[in-house]
Formats: C-alpha cells, structure tokens, sequence
DNA sequence: TGTACATCAGTGAACGCGCGTTCACTGATGTAC
DNA sequence: TGTACATCAGTGAACGCGCGTTCACTGATGTAC
C-alpha cells in the first residue's frame, strides 16, 4: 500500500509541477519555461525538481504532449455537441481553446522552440488525435460528393493518403486524399487567422477578430 | 567632409551590426538576438554597439521595421510584373519571402516576443505598406462586383473603413469595407499556410508543403 | 605646417541577475525481521 | 512492539555559462587657431 501513497504522491507533484509550468509560460512567452522558477513557485528549491523530470526537455514534452490530448479532448467533445453544422461547431472550439490559453496553443502550432525538437516522432503521434476530429467531420460531409482524388496531382495525393492512412485502424467515412486535403486547407486557414488573432495582430489593426472568423468560417471548407 | 566620413561609417556600421544580428536570429529563434554575441561577431567587444543603439530593445525594432520594409517592397515588385494573375504572383512572393528567411518571417507576424511591444504605434505604421499592395490588388480585381459593403455586419464595416481609410492619401482602386474585408481574410489564409509551413508542421505530416499551398491559392481570395 | 583641444569609438572590469545541471548530504518515511 | 536497514524527497553549495547595462578610461581622429 505504501509504494501506492509514494506513487501518488509523485504523480500529484508532477502534476503541480506541470501546472506552475503552464503558469510560467503564460507570461513571459516560451523560453520563460526555467525549472529553478517552477520550483520556486512550488515553494521548492530549484534542484528538487530533477526528482520529478530528468531534464527541463522533458518538462516541456509532457507539457506539449498535455495540451495536444486537451486540445483533441476540446475538439471532440464539440464534434458530439450537435449534427447539423458540425464543422462550424469544431472550428469555434478550436478557436476557443487557442484564446483561452495561447501559450498552449503555441505550444503546438506556433514556431519551434530553439534547441527544442518539436517533431519528434513521439510528438508528431500525440498531434495526430486533434487531427482526426477534423478529418472526421469534413470526411462525413464530403461522402456524397464524388470527388475522391480526382485531379489532385500525384505526389500530393500519395503524401495524404500515406499521412491519413496508416491511423486509419478506426476508420472514418469518406476518408481518402481529397477528405485529407479539404481538411489540411481547413485547418491551415483556421490556424491562419486564429493565430493572427492571438498573436494581437488584428487587436493593433483595431479589427473585431471574432467577427473575422465567423465570416471566415463560412469559407473554411470551400 | 570629415563628419560625413564619420556619419558614413556609423551607419556601416550599424549596417554590419544588423546584418550579424540578423544571423543570430537565423539560428535560434527569436530570444537569440544577444548584444554580446552580435559584438563577438563583429570582432568588438561587448559594450561597444551601445554607441550605435541605445539598447538591445532598439537593435530589435531596427530589424522589424527593416523587415516590414524589405518585404513590402518584395510584394511591390512581383506586383509591377504582370498583370493577369497579379494576385497569385504576390501570394507566391509573400511565401518566397517567408520562406527564404523565417525568423524575419516570425520577427513580423509570429507570436510576440517576451518583453518587446510588437504593436506600439511606430511598428503599426511600418507594417502598412506590406498590407496596402493586398488591398490594392484585391481593390482593382472587386472593381466591378457592386460588393462594396453590402451586408456585413456593422462594427466590422465600419473597423475595416477606419483601418483602411487613414492611409488612403494615395489612393487605390476599389477602396472601401468589402475589399478591405477581403485583403484581411486573404491575408489570414496566407499566413496560415506560410507559418504552417515554416514551422516544419507540414514537413512533420510528410506533405509537400508547396503543392497545399499552390492548391491553396486558387481560393486564396473566395 | 604645428600645436592645443574636442570629439568619439572602443576597451575591460564590474554589477546583478538568471539559467540547467551535478553532487554530497540530511532527514523523513517505509520495510523486514 | 522494537530495532536495523533501505529508499528516496529535498537541501544548499557549486560549476560554468550567458545576459544587458554602466562606468571610468585609453587612444585615435578631426578641428581651430
């Protein structure tokens, strides 16, 4: 039983170490993630932490792994919501998640950390989950529409289905290189202005970012 | 002629002095740029660029308004150069130039940086030029749609009117709140896939980043 | 042409700060007999 | 129940590093007479 108590202990330490993490990266941008401050903020001494995360990498890891399970956590829960206008539904919540904590969000999409490798293997599998979500959806909606692959050029169609295939053991309808490609667009557009929109862009051009995306929502699956 | 001389060779200097911070940046990601480093690289001590910038906030908003401004003018050439397909020869450009220096890219419309203020008034202003060559290109092809403004929705209409309106001095064709709207969204679906891409996300997913975005730009401005 | 002075680029030391990480150690907790 | 031992969380000092910035100073260059 003890062994247990000890476990816990360690798990319920690193997950407030991981949270005084987040807090830390909130202000102060990436980069701001020090491991001496995490301790500090647990009320600990810097070196304590060694205990819990084999280096700072390893801290930023589990963070970025963390937040891609949310975010696809957040996606699907909003898939679930209602039928009709589903992609809209998912699209609001991604954004939705990205304001809420942009930092996370930057975490993700936003540009590499230096000296930090965010394509690691392991980290191209946890963003695979939020992923789906949007497959799924426009995959549903395109079924009817015939348009599967036709006149994609070729290297391009084989990357999508190479890229959509092999995690395709729960399969979805409608999956195939054009349902890959229509959601690959979706999301580049959505990360576009939702990132603009973090990034304070609109806010210094004095434009209503949320009335932005709404109009271009309507245009996300064109 | 002596003070020339010395005028001269301040601003070369400060030209070298750039140049090297700009390689900094090049590796490492913004957070790199370090006075130090940027003296050592211009075989001069530390202490010694405080004669040429007043502090390592004012060497960074240098190379912003230089980049603001070398890529407006990219997009002012690949816009002389021809006249059918103007639109997707500025889009092509905008990517090239992205591409060709992503941590220029980033220093301009990625996250902000910790500590610097990306959108005081100063840097607002130098980011037009690159915006206005959209609108004005977007403003010529609308001419004739009999859009301009109808049916959006008010707070935005009158937001894009503002944006778009104070630096209309020289003005362009088509002016008015839908083109504005449009140059906006076209600029969020660009940046989407250009910061996609530069951040190694679509490399990561095994897809030619090149074709999405050629694919792409056939709706670019729907 | 020559000399006294002013300007100013650059130096090296210093201040105070924060970082990731290692290491020898203390002290509490749990385990085995 | 009591004692000897093992486990392990946490400490504080230290290493080596880099940072932005200030300051008193040297030395070269240009200016004025």
């Amino acid at each position: 039983m003890s062994p247990n108590i000890r476990e816990r202990y360690r798990a319920q330490v690193r997950d407030e170490a991981k949270q005084a993490a987040l807090a830390q990266l909130a202000q102060g941008g990436p980069g701001a993630l020090s491991i001496s401050a995490v301790g500090k903020q647990l009320g600990v001494s810097g070196p304590a932490l060694y205990r819990y995360f084999a280096s700072r990498d390893e801290l930023l890891t589990e963070l970025v792994i963390d937040a891609y399970d949310d975010l696809a956590g957040a996606l699907v829960d909003a898939a679930g919501e209602d039928r009709r206008g589903r992609f809209e539904t998912v699209a609001r919540a991604y954004r939705a998640w990205a304001l809420a904590q942009p930092h996370r969000y930057r975490l993700l999409y936003g540009p590499p950390l230096p000296g930090y490798d965010a394509h690691a293997q392991r980290i191209v599998e946890v963003a695979w989950p939020a992923m789906k979500v949007l497959l799924a959806i426009i995959g549903e909606q395109s079924l009817g529409d015939g348009t599967q692959g036709a006149g994609l050029p070729q290297p391009l169609a084989a990357q999508l289905a190479a890229w959509a295939q092999p995690h395709a053991a729960d399969s979805w309808p409608g999956a195939g290189p054009a349902t890959a490609l229509r959601a690959v667009l979706a999301w580049s557009r959505l990360h576009g202005i939702v990132s603009l929109e973090i990034a304070g862009n609109f806010a210094s051009m004095g434009l209503d970012a949320e009335q932005l995306f709404e109009i271009q929502l309507a245009t996300l699956t064109a």
